[in-house]
DNA sequence: AATTTTTTTTAGGTTTGTCTAAATTTTATT
DNA sequence: AATAAAATTTAGACAAACCTAAAAAAAATT
């Protein structure tokens, strides 16, 4: 069984795993950055995840956290996006305000009580932010999901979820002919009103709102 | 404002409030017991405490909180409480099972988390194993509420809720005619089979197994 | 290739919260 | 009231996680 982890620990890999995601390998400065820590007390870190053996580290080389490493780091991983989830669906946190009390919470220990959440918010596959929240085996859908606000122009894509369950927008989409499913690409966008005009699947041309836009979630195909 | 205090202290804090429900006063000894610490653990941390002007302290006599100690405390007990309320109500634990991972949860120190929180539980007043949920001014309903088969012979009582809201359950207490309300009085408990025999607002006699009286929460009158 | 700059590590402290062992104070017993 | 026992505190250490300052290694520049 893997063992627990201080929170300090949960801290360094969860960075390590997030900074690694790019170039697949960390350096000090890097992570000190990140951590808003000094280099020194890295290296004291790095040490002790490489005898937990969590981690491949050199003296003076760029590290990388090893298979189990990134087991627990996508553990963390899930807790923090499933309880931001949780925020945002349940508490009526905004998406902005869930981070911090998502970085406390993480740490949480049992294992109960994650499997518990995800069951109770149903197996969200995407937290408020639209990052994939991996699943009890550290899986996770490859595909991050996009903003439509964010989708570039001509893109092919489909809607996979909305920000808000408020019957307001609910009323609003329909009215569009949208729900999730739909395919559509941004076709233009107005600078005055950052409005966006999209070609739904079925050619039919819509103009929506940026209030709208920022809150469907949709990803490229 | 209150400022935010360790786990380790919030911890001591907590565990003094409880210690002093009984006498209103607690020692180091009984404190130590308590935490499973040692006795010249907690005499450092009770100079700590005191120099937070939480804590009325003199070396080599006994203690207690203060106006401010016993504030912060209710704040602790009212986070664990409903989170214990959360994780039986929506996350189908156990009562038996939430304590450990409340004494995690109730150091999350967002105010916002807990008044949202609370506000999603719609307020509950007790917590799943009948001890009352301090309001976010610290106050709480006085009464504590029993398990009916705490319930002394010939008191007048009232039940105040179920610890399961199972559909199996409802139709019991249908067919035996209690609800929230119910008047009732215990007449005798069988020791064969713990079976209890209860006289209800119209003197109609009526025998409860273990099972049931074990889930139902009464109120003395 | 030599030198400078940057990065990283080492060495030695600090704080928080714990411990053990010894000293002190209080309480109980004779 | 004197002594023994129990409770509490003090003194000195230790681990975790951080720090600063100096040393060492690696990378960049001349």
């Amino acid at each position: 069984m893997i063992p627990n982890f201080s929170q300090a620990e949960e801290n360094y890999i969860k960075n390590i795993y997030h900074l690694q995601q790019s170039t697949g390998f960390v350096t000090t400065n890097e992570l000190s950055a990140a951590l808003n820590t000094k280099p020194a007390s890295v290296t004291d870190m790095l040490k002790k995840l490489k005898l937990k053996k969590l981690l491949n580290y050199e003296p003076y080389k760029e590290f990388q956290l090893n298979a189990l490493g990134k087991k627990v780091a996508l553990g963390i991983v899930r807790k923090h996006r499933l309880w931001e989830y949780f925020l945002v669906e349940k508490l009526q946190f905004g998406w902005d305000e869930v981070h911090e009390v998502a970085e406390e919470l993480e740490h949480i220990s049992s294992k109960k009580l994650i499997e518990q959440l995800d069951s109770f918010l149903n197996y969200p596959r995407f937290d408020p932010h639209g990052d994939p929240i991996p699943d009890s085996n550290g899986k996770m859908s490859v595909q991050q999901q996009l903003l439509l606000t964010e989708l570039p122009l001509n893109r092919f894509s489909e809607v996979t979820s909305v920000g808000s369950q408020s019957t307001e927008l609910l009323e609003l989409l329909k009215h569009k002919n949208i729900s999730i499913g739909t395919r559509l690409e941004v076709k233009r966008k107005f600078s005055f009103d950052q409005s966006t005009e999209l070609e739904l699947e079925n050619k039919v041309r819509v103009n929506i709102s940026e209030q709208l836009a920022s809150v469907l979630f949709v990803k490229e195909l």
